[in-house]
DNA sequence: AACTACCTACCTACCGGTAGGTCGGTTACT
DNA sequence: AGTAACCGACCTACCGGTAGGTAGGTAGTT
């Protein structure tokens, strides 16, 4: 019974916390972090800004909560995705629909993630350690490269380049991708996949 | 006389307001528009800030004068460029050197033109025009492949895609490429091309 | 040459407003 | 009764921007 009661506690407690983190993420994607206000957060869940602290330290910590959530899932759902692969081409387009269904899916969180980037390289061990999160989720694209120049798959391109240009389609996608329009964020990741793997000129 | 003591005296306030406005650039680009204080621009040029109120409106202006200044300058090297050639290939590869070549040399305005979106959405009816002049950029990408594809050079990707793919390549170029490093914007310019054009895969 | 009028550029001091964050007390549920 | 969630009132710090004045130089008049 008192683990029953404590873990439906924790449960909702962490609920509210999920909330407020969604509440950050639209504010934050939608005015930017400095410009968003606690209390424009606040607001958005339904309560007034104190009320706020008493699940939330700092309005630092909502950005680092939103940027860690999301490295952590797109890391995990790439390499999931990559894994049932052995050739480097289709691992590559792997990953770049992961990507684009990451954007499509959670186009707010993305934009923070790629807009507020100066926070980011701010002092503290937790955003060094996210910085190498960052930094291992583009070494997965760029080993795949690395993996298929040196098997012969993929002509002679430095892989540290190449990658940049990858995740740069799929990364640039937030700024004008719409989740309702005509195209699905796969649709998108055939073309970009056609794009970087075949080229655009007809042979 | 007289009016060539006037020139001097114009030159020399422009030449003061190029010095704020790249000052700001500096600032903005290392802070965030929002984060950035008019305090801080002022310490960078070497005057106090209520000075600066002698030469800017407002905070704001900085902002539109350093994107009016990039696109403007970055639309019309270009167009100059592309006008070199006939052939669709070569003429997306000269607009990707040329972006490239602007992310090395103007790598801190770049960053703001490319960071600070959500001000550009705001009101007034010069930001209107700005974001015009963005789109008219881009067309002139889309239109290189809409007509590529028309001539039967390229392969039939839709250009409104297509374009986002290799723009997202150039403009990506802000958040890693570094001036200084081992590769020219010119070396990155002609990964990418063969990227976008040939593809990575070896045929 | 001397004086007046005027200008630009700059300064110190300050304004209203809002930001992030705290404090102490109230409510509501167990 | 105890405790987690909440809120009104408040604090300090700093923001963009203004008021008001000064220094120094130029132009025109006498």
């Amino acid at each position: 019974m008192a683990s029953n009661t404590r873990r439906a506690d924790i449960d909702g407690e962490m609920r509210v916390r999920a909330d407020i983190v969604a509440a950050a993420t639209m504010v934050f994607s939608a005015r930017g972090y400095h410009a968003a206000s606690m209390t424009e957060i606040a607001d958005e869940v339904g309560i007034r800004k104190p009320s706020l602290y008493h699940h939330v330290r700092k309005k630092e910590d909502l950005l680092f909560a939103i940027h860690e959530q999301l490295i952590d899932e797109l890391t995990a759902e790439t390499n999931r995705a990559i894994a049932e692969f052995d050739d480097p081409s289709e691992q590559l387009v792997a990953s770049l629909r992961v990507a684009l269904r990451f954007v499509s899916r959670h186009k707010d969180a993305v934009t923070v993630f790629l807009q507020e980037n100066r926070v980011v390289r701010g002092p503290g061990e937790r955003w060094r350690e996210l910085v190498a999160k960052r930094d291992a989720y583009e070494h997965v694209v760029q080993d795949i490269i690395r993996v298929g120049v040196a098997s012969g798959n993929f002509i002679d391109v430095p892989p540290a380049i190449a990658s940049k240009a990858i995740l740069a389609m799929a990364n640039w996608g937030y700024t004008w991708f719409d989740p309702d329009g005509p195209l699905s964020a796969d649709d998108v990741a055939d073309i970009f996949g056609r794009i970087a793997l075949q080229g655009i000129e007809a042979h």
